[in-house]
DNA sequence: GCATAAAGTTAAGTCCGATTAACTAAAAAG
DNA sequence: CTTTTTAGTTAATCGGACTTAACTTTATGC
């Protein structure tokens, strides 16, 4: 955490690399399905997490309880989004993707995967076992550091 | 290309996983600036691209000639652009990250970064070494990927 | 050189996200 | 059972991003 290492480093190039290439793939599908930037995150967030109530998505994208009303609100009119009552709790909302939400989400990885696999086929088959390996440990510590808090 | 090879799965899963992660760090950190994702996303390009032209904002960003100089003019306003004539041809600007702008996006890779060091601190010395390994390989697949276009 | 095209800017108007304030309904606290 | 808190909605309004249209300035094509 003090000096830089060279794995760090590296680490740190890759994902300038990778982020700037998939942000602008995400931003652009994002367009491309008429859903505004906040809107998609939301459906994203609700794809990531599952199901969960209003409060939770003001919080999340530290907005008012309103914006997140309104919001919501509107993907539930294009049919993105189911806004039902709790049962357990009769004030509360339960938002979950529709079919429709999740065909969407599932579209959009596939844009994003697209490049991946341009990827593939720029290493050779010897590579790509010791880039599987080396990603299945970036993949646990990740997980690891989720679970802290 | 066609079916997805446990290369390519796990290259996803690793996507997936860090997206939605850096993603959220990449948007607060936007906010805590005062500045918006589109004002935001225009330095990323000049620091990620190097010095550009007007028109180059309004495609790469897929909006108006009106609509990018309205929101470099608010970025120069705010210090974090240098807007200068072209010498070559005087109906064009050259749009360049100021040393403020400069600032402003080394910090933000610090925010984006920290996390990573955390990553590192889960991983023993010799998994470093074939992750570091690994990556590299994968940056250099990407920035042929890069140069096709 | 004159017409046309190209690079930006400015202005007016639209749309959307976000806020505050006022409100309803249900749960928890006492 | 009444008071207070919690979850969410609605309305009015503000501000920012984006668009089209009209314009200025500079380069390019005959």
């Amino acid at each position: 955490m003090t000096k830089p290492t060279q794995f760090s480093k590296t680490l740190r190039a890759w994902m300038d690399t990778f982020m700037h290439r998939s942000m602008r793939g995400w931003s652009h599908f994002a367009k491309s399905t008429g859903l505004s930037m906040p809107q998609f995150s939301i459906l994203m967030q609700l794809h990531h997490k599952g199901p969960c109530g209003m409060s939770e998505i003001s919080e999340r994208f530290d907005v008012s309880a309103a914006a997140a009303s309104q919001l919501v609100d509107k993907l539930v009119q294009a049919g993105y989004l189911a806004r039902a009552e709790d049962p357990a709790d009769r004030r509360a909302r339960l938002l979950a993707l529709s079919d429709k939400g999740k065909e969407l989400i599932n579209q959009g990885a596939e844009e994003r995967h697209r490049w991946m696999d341009e990827l593939a086929s720029k290493i050779s088959t010897e590579e790509r076992a010791r880039v599987t390996e080396a990603l299945e440990i970036l993949i646990k510590a990740a997980h690891q550091l989720e679970e802290k808090y």
